[in-house]
RNA sequence: GCUCAUAUAGCUCAGUCGGUAGAGCACUUCCUUGGUAAGGAAGAGGUCACCGGUUCAAAUCCGGUUAUGAGCUCCA
């Protein structure tokens, strides 16, 4: 006799065990219409789950997020049923819910390919159309094996294998497609409404590049049609905003073959890109940070000192001289800033030694991993080691962090993921050293109030570390700042300092990088801004257009008073009307137009232009710097954005 | 590195059935001297990524290489 308690506290009796959909029922027809799943006590259950007992339910809809994640999970099983008729060699795997939607991952020798995928589509639309009822059905754990063995899929068979033994598995079915999975479902096929397959491409078995690859399609799926095609659009926006476009088209580098996964920097790249380092050159001396350069190429014994020849040796660039000596082109700047600290006695009145350095690194990343600017092979680090004891540790992690977060808040990221990865399964260090060295970065962020995301035994060997992360215009995660701690480094190249007490100690060593490489910051600048830099940012700040040639004198004379100044400015003489011209600056992303006519060199000012097209009238070229300077002050985030 | 796809003018892209390549923008010259997002005309520009094969004939079909894109794996 289940009382069921609805999320409004109000009750009803029931005198037999009833299903969730004979709840709604019971509510009102157009809720049981709606209804996709329930939760009962917290737990999300299909929507014919039987509750017996006395329950507090929750009916889910498309109204809820729960009710998305359903449809997305549903419409995982929709393809591998769609898969399964058209395919039937093909083996299922795997189908999981992703951000906006799904996707399945097949063993299926041919591959599936792009016209397959719309035969797929196809297919799924008609399985809906069939309304084919989703039923729910139980089996032990070896029945379950044993069911999918004799059915050819040895995929599912092994996933379930590894399954505990006493578990009591779910299986769901739908028309003569049957698979493995926790659920819950849709009630029938005919509850998914609105969802697309976007593409096909590998992935390994379990995640492990040592097994074989499978066939994965992904998908997306939404209630409506309308939200469909509101994603759609957002993904075509999004793409609009791809640092490499829009670095063709305002030219601002360039890769080619001759150099895979290295940037050409073009005369605008590379004022962004030196605007960086000035920036954070001059943060970085208020932070009490001293800056050093070490060598690029440096023999190979440095390398099997620090270890990376060891570990690291296939992803390293190496070279052999005419005499037969073998260097490497450095892959960390870390060797290179020991051996700096170990230049001179240290003394503990020398610590914390803030170290940085602007160093090149050069990793021979795998062809697949190359991606724009944000994976290259030689990138620039805005690094720095710091040197300290381990009472002095976790004021410096707090600094450090402090530092980084408002660096970011400077180019607009106040939401920043950080991950803390603690210690691994293989490490070098005692339990106590580990205590002391998580300790330190857990606590610096307890202090400052800010949430992580942990990633347990994903820290290096050497120490556990912390990892700043940002999105890119795709949804794509890139880790930008890092702050590691090392036990290792120091210990392998027996640095020391010398103590209060005469003797000598070994320095706690901290890596950090806020802006992590130049290199994939400046893109993920390119994405977050859409081109359109801040003023203190952008290549050119300001561009002054003659409207005839008339002009020419004074804008020339403009220009060279504002560049006289220090500003960024270029000039436009073309033999082409106002109208062209402004919407070639505007579609540059020029903060400023100056359209300098007859009027303007009469009255001796520059009337101006917005880059979102605000005409600000005219002023005079004073009153222009002023406004310059006012915004480059509050860094560029004076709203002149469209 | 793995799976799949792509590679044609500086850029964005067409190119049917295999018959030696085309548009728009950009560029050069000329006309136009203009007032806040595209004025007009003419001209120049290509070893169709590279190497090989099939064919009387290859941008087109096949194989390989390189690079790029998406995803997987990796990222000291």
């Amino acid at each position: 006799m289940p009382t069921i308690t609805l999320p409004d506290n109000s009750q009803r009796e029931f005198d037999q065990p009833v299903t969730v959909m004979d709840v709604s029922k019971d509510i009102g027809p157009g809720l049981a219409k709606a209804t996709l799943a329930g939760k009962v006590n917290d737990k999300l259950v299909d929507a014919s789950y039987l509750i017996e007992d006395d329950s507090m339910l929750q009916i889910i809809t498309d109204r809820d997020p729960e009710g998305l994640e359903v449809i997305r999970h549903s419409s995982a099983h929709l393809m591998a049923q769609a898969v399964k008729a058209l395919y039937p060699e093909a083996q299922v795997t795997i189908g999981p819910v992703i951000e906006d939607g799904f996707y399945y991952d097949y063993a299926y020798e041919p591959g599936f390919t792009p016209e397959d995928l719309e035969k797929i589509e196809k297919k799924m639309q008609e399985l809906v159309k069939a309304d084919y009822e989703v039923t729910r059905s139980v089996m032990s754990r070896d029945e379950a094996v044993a069911f999918f063995r004799n059915m050819g899929e040895e995929y599912k068979a092994e996933i379930i294998e590894s399954i505990p033994e006493n578990e009591e598995l779910s299986l769901y079915s739908q028309g003569d497609f049957i698979d493995l999975c926790r659920g819950p479902h849709v009630p029938s096929t005919g509850r998914i409404k609105a969802f697309k397959l976007m593409k096909v491409a590998g992935a390994y078995w379990r995640g492990d590049s040592n097994n074989e690859m499978l066939q994965r399609i992904y998908g997306t799926a939404w209630l409506d049609k309308k939200a469909l095609k509101a994603y759609l659009h957002r993904l075509e926006e999004a793409e609009k905003r791809d640092h490499r476009k829009i670095a063709k088209k305002q030219g601002l580098f360039h890769f080619q073959e001759e150099a895979p996964g290295s940037v050409f920097w073009h005369p605008k790249g590379w004022t962004l890109f030196n605007k960086l380092i000035s920036y954070m050159r001059e943060r970085q001396d208020d932070a009490g940070y001293i800056e050093v350069n070490t060598p690029d190429v440096m023999d190979r014994s440095l390398w099997e000192t620090s270890g990376h020849w060891e570990n690291y040796r296939e992803h390293m660039f190496s070279t052999t001289t005419e005499d037969e000596r073998v260097y490497a082109l450095k892959p960390m700047n870390c060797p290179g800033s020991v051996l700096m600290f170990s230049q001179g006695l240290k003394s503990y009145r020398d610590l914390p030694l803030r170290m940085a350095e602007f160093g090149k690194v050069h990793r021979y990343e795998p062809s697949g991993a190359l991606h724009g600017l944000m994976r290259v092979r030689h990138f620039t680090q805005d690094d720095a080691h710091i040197y300290c004891t381990e009472e002095q540790m976790e004021q410096e992690c707090i600094d450090v962090i402090e530092l980084i977060l408002d660096i970011y808040k400077d180019f607009g990221f106040d939401d920043v993921v950080i991950k803390f990865s603690d210690r691994p399964e293989n490490r070098i260090g005692s339990d106590e050293v580990w205590d002391k060295l998580e300790g330190a970065l857990v606590n610096a962020l307890n202090v400052m109030g800010k949430d992580y995301k942990l990633f347990p035994g994903e820290g290096a060997f050497y120490g556990p570390k912390l990892e700043f992360v940002l999105r890119d215009a795709i949804g794509r995660d890139w880790q930008c700042g890092t702050l590691q701690v090392d036990m290792n480094l120091p210990e392998r190249f027996d640095i020391s300092y010398i103590g209060e007490d005469g003797e000598k100690h070994r320095p706690v060593m901290l890596h950090r990088a806020l802006f992590g490489s130049l290199e994939r910051f400046t893109g993920i600048l390119i994405e977050n801004y859409t081109g359109a830099f801040p003023v203190w940012l952008a290549p050119v700040q300001v561009v002054a257009i003659a409207i005839t040639e008339k002009q020419e004198e004074y804008t020339k004379k403009v220009a060279d008073t504002l560049k006289n100044q220090g500003f960024r400015v270029d000039v436009d003489l073309r033999n082409e009307t106002i109208g062209l011209k402004i919407r070639d600056h505007a579609m540059q992303r020029v903060p400023y137009q100056l359209i300098l006519g007859a009027r303007e060199q009469e009255n001796n000012n520059v009337a101006v232009r917005t880059r979102a097209g605000k005409d600000l009238g005219a002023m005079s070229v004073e009153d222009f710097v002023l406004l310059l300077e006012k915004d480059i002050a509050g860094l560029g985030r004076i709203e002149l954005e469209d």
